[in-house]
RNA sequence: GGGCGCAUAGCUCAGUUGGUUAGAGCGUCUCUCUUACACAGAGAAGGUCAGGGGUUCGAGUCCCUUUGCGCCCA
């Protein structure tokens, strides 16, 4: 048969890229089951995620690794189960970011954006998009994403236009959208409204002012009156106060006048007034402040809007017109102190509240927006998750989730940039009617005019994203697609986006589809540095993913996210961490070697049959397949429960502490023995194959590789038989199904655990007695009730713990006990390992002491326990489970005692 | 102000029906280049599971509470 060479190291760097081609060229990405083919099965139940789409011209960072790992993972154990699974993958045009990235190439020419014109600057946008617009997806193909790239959609294409704006007409029609007047959140310097959802608020520290509010019938009084904004001074309507303070209720319906503009203004009554705050009056700019136009609603006050939309000072602002405010603030309160109209300064924190991209404070102001009436949509959302119809897992963030829709208030969808789906409503010169339509209109549909304009506006990201599930699959059309492949399955993504996106995909979905666009919503954590720390590119602590690629594979960094991480907790990632698991991919090629390598023991006296009736199982063959079992059937649970970090984990300790250190090693010795040889090669190649099935949704790419050696290996051995079903890729190759447990598996596992304890006391007692390791020993068993099992496996004992096999004797018990040897005992058995001169009579009695001491410790612990109401109320098997444990450490005390006493 | 989370070995973390000897990786110490792997093997040290109270035969796990840290919402 061809001998296999494979590298000592298993080498990700060549291998990754050809695997990923090799599976993408052969079409594994796409559905098994697909509409669009003829054989198409409507009937058969798939699987489907919709990728979070990253920001078109971005590029990768580890939490598209995150995401990549995870929806990969559920991808390909779907796939594997043999559902049809669809991954639609995409990108977002990410407004204000990729608008900023070639706003800042245009300016280090000199140019704006209104200098060289809407059509033009559009025109730089897509060439932009043009041009790094391949490196996002390019990087997530790195990542091992077996999305299915023939469905690969973009935001901004034209299906996906044509759905945000049939979305946008359909709201419109219901009266679900509504242009209006409102104090929105304003980004001056990116000239732009905002949502509420995209400003974030730090504490900082500031200064309150206080100043006197002069009354305006010149009688020398005033209200004093504390603000964190002096230059809001400037747009003030009223001065408040509450309604039953004495200090101020003799004002009330008095006027005042703001301060340098000498502009009269009531004086007012409003319980929203906190009288401990401050000095207990409230000045109001309901221009500028969400409370202060609240507050000015209620009572009529007119709003006055002192910056401009570059936050300069406007026209009302009358002498410091053209300031920026910042600037303003500083020479208003100088101008007020002369004045006299400066009370005090008081150091103070301020909540000051930045725009959640680039930092710069947000300036709450007047400006006519679009809006989403959000109300019956939030509805319909919020009993889509009470209902059970979507779940949030972890199932904490439904609280969270149940608590912003229930509070939440009008979306601001309308953005003053270029780059997005421009808002689909036109106004008419002539007659001044509002034209909102699915086709760009040519008259005017009121008045039949030709003078109609386009809003200038364009949506917000997150709306074309809300229609994400089913926009990319082909929504508004009914497409085979979406007939097929929608609802989807799965939502996967991280915390920080569940209301800006997740939520807004179930208002949407409901909405337009009718359905809950996902049944279940699974939210990772945030990655962060090794200590826990947010990486920030200022604080120097962000790793990129690629370099740590290049360094120890993808497997490597994908198993760290899958098993570092638990559902909806952050994950702190080390390069330590990556390289641990660029061992264990290591661990995996080298067991594969191994199991490659011992075919070839099997001779090429040709194929044998598949007939092994009379074959006779070793204690370790049965042992490993009991745990082999065990461990699908715990992967199945976990993965049905979305514990995928403990069910990788489970699987590392059963590759690397069974299989790697305790079967392979007992294997060697078998392959040596004719007539063991062949099922332990049998052995080897189950446990390994099933093993990398298990694995494969973690590290993908080593597992496919060596699964390919493994599989032309055994098909060229003698026992080429156990491939014959096997797929030609693992990524199509079927989960290993569950068994429940046959009856034997307990017996075989509790025997070899003995067997197990035994080699490590006779190794720990080596290491103690210092025993050269290559130094065969001889040693006498005496082993009670498992004599028969000891003597079966004493080649195995002896080959594990360095005794010399033809020295080992093993009797059911000794009459005499052999001197100059150490004892140690196991439970049941005794074993006496005559190191001649190194048994220091008084040491051993000291060892022996304490051990009989631990063990009587036991004893007392256990006797105690049996006693006590244990016995009668706890469940009979866990009752009888610490009986045997007693009976075990009495015998061993017993064992222990004759030691001592001779 | 409201809500949520975290606190387990030196470090980073697992521990999901409560089962009585709490695990891993890294780090530390000792030995070994044993023909799958030194990206390894063998052995060792290291924890009153933040403090207090409760429920229970039994609590790292459930409940209450205190302290510290973090996050979200207002």
């Amino acid at each position: 048969m061809t001998t296999y060479d494979l590298p000592k190291a298993y080498d990700f760097k060549s291998t990754e890229p050809r695997i990923y081609h090799m599976w993408e060229k052969s079409g594994y990405f796409q559905p098994s089951n697909d509409p669009r083919k003829p054989d198409f099965d409507p009937s058969k139940k798939p699987f489907v995620i919709s990728i979070p789409p990253p920001n078109v011209t971005g590029e990768l960072h580890l939490g598209h690794a995150m995401f990549v790992a995870m929806e990969d993972l559920m991808i390909r154990y779907h796939r594997m189960k043999g559902e049809p699974t669809l991954w639609v993958p995409g990108t977002d045009h990410a407004g204000i970011a990729t608008q900023l990235q070639v706003e800042k190439a245009l300016a280090k020419e000199g140019l704006t954006r209104e200098q060289i014109g809407r059509e033009a600057f559009l025109e730089r946008m897509w060439a932009w998009k043009a041009k790094y617009g391949g490196i996002i997806t390019t990087q997530i193909r790195r990542l091992g994403a077996s999305c299915d790239w023939t469905r690969e959609r973009f935001t901004l294409d034209e299906g996906l236009s044509r759905a945000v704006r049939e979305a946008f007409v359909r709201l419109y029609e219901k009266g679900l959208i509504y242009r209006g007047l409102r104090l929105v959140n304003w980004s001056p310097g990116l000239k732009t409204a905002v949502s509420d959802l995209e400003v974030e608020y730090s504490e900082e520290e500031g200064k309150l002012y206080y100043f006197k509010y002069m009354l305006a019938d010149d009688s020398g009084e005033y209200i004093p009156v504390a603000t964190t904004r002096p230059e809001t001074i400037l747009g003030d309507t009223a001065v408040a106060v509450h309604p039953d303070d004495p200090r101020y209720q003799k004002y009330i319906g008095r006027k005042v006048r703001v301060p340098i503009l000498g502009r009269a203004i009531p004086v007012i009554a409003d319980s929203y007034v906190d009288r401990e705050f401050g000095t207990g009056a409230l000045k109001i700019t309901p221009g500028h402040d969400p409370n202060d136009y609240e507050i000015g609603q209620r009572h009529g006050l007119p709003i006055i809007s002192i910056l401009d939309r570059e936050a300069k000072v406007t026209q009302a602002g009358g002498p410091y017109a053209g300031l920026d405010r910042f600037v303003c603030r500083k020479k208003l309160w100088e101008d007020m102190r002369a004045a006299g109209l400066v009370l005090k300064e008081e150091p103070y924190i301020l909540n000051v509240p930045r725009s959640q991209r680039g930092g710069e404070i947000i300036e709450p102001m007047i400006s006519e927006q679009w809006f989403v009436r959000i109300e019956p949509l939030a509805k319909a959302a919020l009993e889509a998750v009470r209902t059970g119809r979507i779940r949030i897992i972890p199932e904490r963030f439904e609280k969270v989730y149940f608590n912003w829709l229930e509070n939440i208030k009008d979306w601001c969808i309308s953005r003053q940039l270029w780059w997005g789906h421009r808002i689909p409503v036109w106004y008419c010169d002539d007659c001044g009617g509002e034209i909102c339509a699915r086709t760009d209109p040519l008259l005017c549909a009121h008045c039949g005019g030709k003078n109609i304009r386009q809003d200038p506006d364009v949506l917000d990201t997150w709306f074309s994203s809300g229609l994400w599930p089913f926009s990319t699959l082909g929504w508004p059309d009914s497409t085979p697609d979406l007939r097929y492949f929608y609802p989807t399955s799965v939502m996967e993504t991280g915390y920080d986006i569940l209301f800006f996106w997740v939520a807004r995909m179930i208002m949407l979905g409901l909405e337009f589809t009718g359905e809950v666009p996902f049944h279940t919503v699974y939210l990772h954590g945030l990655v962060r540095d090794e200590h826990g720390r947010k990486m920030s590119k200022s604080f120097g602590n962000v790793l990129d993913p690629l370099p740590i690629i290049e360094q120890y594979g993808t497997d490597a960094l994908r198993f760290t996210l899958l098993v570092g991480s638990s559902p909806g907790n952050d994950i702190n990632l080390s390069l330590k961490k990556v390289e641990a698991n660029r061992n264990f991919a290591n661990k995996i090629w080298n067991a594969g070697r191994f199991v490659i390598s011992s075919l070839a023991t099997l001779g090429d006296g040709g194929s044998v049959s598949d007939q092994r009736s009379d074959t006779r199982w070793t204690l370790a063959d049965s042992w490993i397949w009991a745990r082999l079992q065990q461990l699908v059937r715990d992967v199945e649970r976990l993965f049905q429960t979305y514990q995928f970090g403990e069910a990788g984990r489970q699987i590392y300790e059963f590759f690397w502490g069974e299989f790697a250190d305790w079967y392979v090693e007992i294997a060697k010795l078998q392959l040596q023995d004719e007539k063991t040889q062949r099922q332990t090669a049998e052995t080897l190649v189950r446990v390994l194959d099933i093993c990398l099935r298990l694995l494969h949704p973690f590290t993908p790419f080593v597992t496919e590789e060596l699964w390919g050696h493994l599989r032309r290996a055994t098909l060229l051995s003698p026992i080429s038989y156990l491939a014959k079903d096997w797929p030609e890729a693992l990524i199509i190759a079927p989960w290993p199904k569950p068994r429940d447990p046959e009856g034997w598996e307990e017996g075989k596992v509790a025997d070899f655990s003995l067997l197990q304890e035994i080699v490590r006391s006779i190794r720990n007692l080596r290491a103690e007695k210092k025993v050269p390791p290559t130094k065969r020993i001889p040693a006498l068993m005496a082993g009670g009730a498992k004599t028969l099992l000891l003597q079966e496996q004493a080649a195995v004992i002896a080959a594990l713990s360095g005794l010399n096999l033809a020295e080992v004797e093993i009797r059911s018990a000794f009459e005499r006990k052999p001197e100059q040897a150490i004892a140690l005992v196991i439970g049941p058995v005794e074993i006496y390992l005559p190191l001649a001169g190194m048994a220091d009579l008084e040491a051993e009695r000291a060892r022996l002491s304490k051990e009989l001491a631990e063990v009587e410790a036991h004893i007392a612990r256990l006797e105690k326990l049996l006693a006590s109401d244990f016995a009668r109320k706890a469940p009979p098997p866990v009752v009888q489970k610490e009986r045997e444990k007693l009976a075990a450490y009495r015998e061993s005390a017993e064992k222990l005692k004759a030691q001592l006493n001779e």
